[in-house]
DNA sequence: TATGAATGAGGCTTCATTCAT
DNA sequence: AATGAATGAAGCCTCATTCAT
């Protein structure tokens, strides 16, 4: 009988708790096939039938762990209430968010790729986590489009899907692959592009970020 | 000891290919993990023991295969000679054959990246793939900036890996993650998307595809 | 330190009753292999730890369950003082007692046939019960032959064996395999097959019952 | 893959055997629950995977065991055609080939007993078992109320189930409940006992067999 | 008494790879 | 070259039982 949370004593949750971190740990350090079972009880420092009393299988805990790594990013991607006015420091802290959050997790994230080829349930859930990406990159692009300050000839969901994409596979790229490259110029980069490919007009201060600063600034 | 194709009788030839063939057709239906040897050999219509004939392991056969699909899609991004004069028509149809390039292949290049996750080799083979269509692109790009078309303030590989990572990104997520969408459009689209992002002029005729014809066609 | 009943509280006996209900129930359903111990407690209403404060395991609740089972099928197998005086008549409703404490009981019977295959304390218990059913058959044979009402040339013991093992056989092919067939035909047949076999004479009143009355009524 | 005998290298053939065999005698010895997959391999001197490439699993490899056991029961039960004419010889011809052949394999019946519990395909195996007696009996008993030496009110289906499960239940009791007896004793007994039981008149000359010829021969 | 978390022995099965023929 | 039998490392999972609270 597999018990979540709700249901169990303090000691109980710990233990739980411990496997969880634990198997994040694993996971992220060995890849999910590497992990054993035994590995993660282990590093909990639990027996080896104390796991199935939490988890029906290594899956299991995958996708508990993989659950709680997207609500996670789901948090991270808020721009929040400290956002700047200016639209196109809307965007840089956006992409700067994205790649963040995206890059804090690369490696479970391509896990889950993968376990999505095999195991719908997981695709579901890729599929979720970025539409949560992709939701507030067509918002944002629709509001630009109705103040006039971007192109009204593109798409809002299908713009954001790419360029969104853009900015989550710059992460895989930089991240997973080895592309050398700093965040800040990652950023800037991203930004420019994302920022005149809808073609976002500057309304009033232009306030660019970044390290090219001043050659725009003369533009 | 294991034979590669020069030195072999006609035969043996053939049985090698049968088995390039049905791995590659098993991984693409199977995925890697679901492959077993088994199963490649019954698709080739050969004995288990005669694989080991051919290949050093399922490992290694995967690496052919992949090399082989590495191969097309190198074959495949050639623009070729008949490429328009147009720069925006030049760039749609790069991005056309990207997109079809990748799409082609979707489901061994996600094997690849799982695999590079493993081991390096074939990390190595996934960056190369990637590299040719980033020298294409940065080439293009620096080009482009050269006759003044482009923006001289982007960094040419930068840009070209992340509107590059556009493309293949949107192959993935509409191949593989089923986001729903025609090529037409999404060529159109992610061609006016990287267009506007890298600033290119229209210096001759401006000839935009797609389903906006007109708008631009004012302008 | 497993506590029986005597030493209990109120509260203790009615847990121990619960847990003895509950396992009498889930061996009957699934089987003494598919029940697992927590079966029995969920059913019970009870902890996995409260189990082992009455019982020692999972066999020694069987044990305890089998125990009452045998108890019951003593108590059912009793003609008790309302017997006919005829013998043909006693022996029907011997029959048709020894028929239906099987009948009642098959599952548990099986289970404990198959207990009885690797502990032999359970082999004990079925031969003690068989022996009740023995004894009765082979006392009330002795007692025709000594009337001169049945053939004096049987073995009691060896015959009570034979014939009550057709019973007992047939309640077994009847309920547990599914021969269809009806009691009261069933009983019929027991009656006659084994009446003849010891050859008993009918003394007083023919009173057959069953089905074939008028013909045996012409003899 | 699984194989059946037909596929097979004589080599292949030898293995299965074998593994067959050790199978059978390690049901026998130990019970199906003690027997590990991995005793059979030990017994039949090979590894552990190899028992992998024959059977599906310990219980498919009983079901062939039970398959073989089964066919050579069936085998055992023809009286053949040097059966003595006088049906009272005939009848204990029949059971003492019938007590015979369950004695054979008593532990083995036992088993598939045990198995029908759970796995109906066992049950099945179980009822074409004791159709094959249940069949032969009947058919004896019709014939002999033909030719009018039997009692014509009994149903002769009904009384092969009866009688006959007389027979298999004694071998029960007798070989594996350890209650003493000895085989003629037990035919001769199980013998009269049935023919009185279906009225079975010795039509011509009375030859009775067993031990107790000349008291039944003053009669 | 009752709880329920923790334990770990015990078995099953898969499949890449080797090897004798 | 081809065959296919044999191998065994490797992991997964269940569940009766113990134990601290």
């Amino acid at each position: 009988m597999i018990v979540k949370s709700e249901t169990l004593t303090a000691r109980g949750r710990r233990t739980r708790a411990a496997l969880l971190e634990a198997g994040r740990e694993a996971f992220e350090e060995q890849g999910y096939d590497a992990v054993r079972v035994d590995d993660v009880c282990a590093r909990a420092g639990v027996s080896h039938g104390t796991f199935y009393t939490y988890f029906d299988s290594k899956e299991s805990l995958f996708g508990e762990v993989a659950g709680a790594v997207v609500g996670e990013m789901f948090a991270a991607s808020m721009v929040g209430p400290a956002a700047p006015d200016d639209p196109y420091a809307r965007v840089e802290a956006a992409n700067r968010l994205y790649l963040r959050a995206w890059a804090a997790n690369s490696r479970l994230v391509r896990m889950l790729e993968h376990a999505a080829t095999t195991d719908d349930r997981f695709g579901r859930l890729l599929l979720e986590l970025r539409e949560v990406f992709v939701r507030r990159g067509a918002e944002g692009l629709r509001r630009l489009q109705e103040q006039g300050l971007a192109d009204r000839d593109l798409d809002p969901r299908l713009t954001a899907i790419m360029l969104g994409g853009m900015v989550e596979h710059f992460a895989h790229v930089w991240l997973d692959l080895g592309e050398r490259a700093d965040e800040a110029a990652a950023v800037d980069h991203l930004t420019r592009l994302w920022a005149r490919a809808i073609g976002l007009t500057r309304a009033s201060t232009p306030r660019p970020g970044g390290q090219n600063r001043e050659e725009r600034g003369e533009a």
